[in-house]
DNA sequence: AGGGGCTATACAATCGATTGCAGAGGAAAT
DNA sequence: ATTTCCTCTGCAATCGATTGTATAGCCCCT
């Protein structure tokens, strides 16, 4: 009862116990050369090994072939509400191939994150999920790409050629441009993400073009970008242009966070949602559909895209095909904070 | 720039460079056997090593000394809120002691669960973290002990000398019981989480204890366990009770899922909370102070939670050492969501 | 009957780091 | 001056699975 043994049974015993040599067992037990063994012999190694209970040690297996059959996860924070499901759904696209998730969270350091991505190739992962990444030069791009290991990012797009699975951010933020254009609002300003993150940009251009197909003005000033998808980073940017925008109606966020930061500065500044202002946001994070008032806001794949992101990445690893880009559509989710302009500011642009 | 040697460095050429066999280079990197060599030859090994990038390969580590320095972990849903938190505090503390976090996701499957611990211990985790344990014979946890894997469990409790990390299931039920009677409740009905969860039945205990405490009565059929920790089990659970209790006038519900799903079922009964009816919940998720009205909860130390528990399982691993079960004290958070019955209830009991 | 061709299996090297053991060299002690 | 001891370094085995190569049969054909 004090320490029963508990070493693992390993390819030898099985060999031995089938009466064959370990590399026949190997190829016996391995599909892609059980051609090589006759039929009867396999099918006797193959119950040995589930006599004994046989699994293959992954160090030496990692060690000899140079695969582990573990993918790694960059990503900005493991609770955070949007990656998670991602992380979920990937672990389990990955783990019907056999993968395991190996989840790194380096937070929002990009030198953290290059830092990470070193110990996982020396952990040797198959290949690595980038949630992490930002617009221009990320180092932990760049630490992948001189290991040349495969690389699918996630949520995020990182420019020229690198492979993604990403929701459509500009044509998501229209919708919520169009949404509130069709309840009448003409004054529109937008809490913006951080600008050195795809999701930043792309939904600000997302914005922008929809305003100018709208036929409507963004005087200078209306758009402000917060420095962290955060709550507290939120309301100060809404808090920013609560002052300095005459007349806004609306806020177009670009997150659930940062809305939920407006919601904060609104109620700060005694406006209520959506009578006095509209608010929107970005994602449909769990439970916005349960705060007063109920969040209106443009809900992303999260599952989905995990899935294609793992799906795309074991493409890549198995085939070493060059992956492309996936956009992936979202959809408005409308709900009680966005409404009609109070009375008499519909006509003002 | 086709593939431009990918091959990383590895000792043996860390060795050449700095003119000493592998095995010096070896204990020259290693605190443990670095006194064994030259301080002059340990420094230009090290020198060495950082100049050419090296970094030991895990895979042949793992091999040779049988530790791989990865934990895994257990979870019922990795974007499950409350759990998220403490997973990432986890990770966090194991990577400061080069520790990564393996997480595998069997959803509520404890069969999946046992095999999922066979996986991971082919894959020669150093530990194991536990959250999905169930009360009695759970096969992951019996997976756990025949390989002699050093284990502890997070937020549930396995009974019997199994360690453990866990807030005070019992104290905050008792803590949202009080309360209640504090503002003048007197008929209380329980929502109760899935019985054989820990988590579950120290709750209930928790309510029957407190209530028998403040001398008060639970009438046969006031106590009703949901058959999962979701929203709609919740509603059902509550469902039920509205029917079956007549006169009460709160809802103590055994996790904040629970609690929601008690909103959803009172606002079908027309009851207004906390005007008609209070109702309390455990955890404080995330979110939780701002639907409407903002729940009153019980506040779990989920970091310090993931912190204790990856502490306590290096503490194991390292030394060796019989950890003990640490539980965590955990508070009331006053919110909307509770208030003194309705006029006229005070004095049923 | 003997050789060519084929199949099925065994042998042995290999991946990269760690570690018990042996031995070289120098210092100290008698 | 020789022995003893100690410090440092090298040698080689080892962890467990995979895989290139060699060989033992066997069938078939002429």
């Amino acid at each position: 009862m004090t320490t029963p043994i508990p070493r693992s049974i390993n390819l030898r015993q099985v060999a031995e116990e089938a009466g064959v040599h370990p590399s026949t067992a190997s190829r016996a037990l391995n599909s892609a050369t059980r051609h090589l063994v006759a039929a009867p012999v396999a099918e006797r190694v193959q119950e040995a090994a589930a006599r004994l209970g046989y699994r293959p040690d992954a160090a030496a297996m990692s060690l000899r072939t140079g695969r582990s059959r573990l993918v790694g996860a960059l990503v900005p924070g493991i609770a955070n509400p949007v990656f998670a499901p991602i992380l979920a759904a990937a672990a389990a696209a990955l783990s019907a191939d056999g993968h395991a998730l190996l989840v790194a969270d380096p937070g929002d350091d990009p030198e953290r994150a290059a830092e990470f991505v070193a110990e996982l190739a020396a952990r040797r992962v198959d290949g690595l999920l980038l949630a992490t990444v930002s617009l221009r030069d990320d180092p932990a791009l760049a630490a992948c790409r001189l290991r040349g290991l495969p690389t699918v990012l996630v949520n995020r797009s990182g420019g020229e050629g690198v492979p993604a699975v990403v929701s459509d951010d500009r044509g998501g933020m229209a919708l919520a441009v169009e949404h509130l254009v069709g309840l009448g609002h003409r004054r529109i300003a937008h809490v913006g993400g951080p600008a050195p993150l795809s999701t930043g940009l792309l939904r600000r251009e997302g914005f922008e073009r929809a305003m100018a197909a709208a036929g409507l003005d963004i005087p200078p000033g209306w758009v402000e970008a917060a420095t962290a998808y955060g709550r507290a980073e939120g309301e100060a940017a809404a808090t920013l242009l609560l002052t300095r925008c005459p007349g806004v109606t609306a806020l177009a966020c670009a997150n659930d966070l940062l809305a939920l930061g407006a919601y904060d500065a609104c109620h700060r500044a005694g406006l209520r949602i959506p009578a006095d202002i509209s608010v929107t946001g970005h994602n449909d994070m769990p439970m916005v559909d349960l705060i007063e008032p109920p969040l209106t806001t443009i809900r992303i794949p999260h599952e989905r895209m995990g899935r294609e992101a793992a799906r795309l990445l074991l493409e890549r690893i198995h085939q070493g095909a060059e992956a492309g880009t996936l956009v992936l559509a979202s959809g408005l989710v409308q709900r009680g904070s966005s409404g009609p302009p109070p009375d008499g500011m519909t006509a003002t642009a």
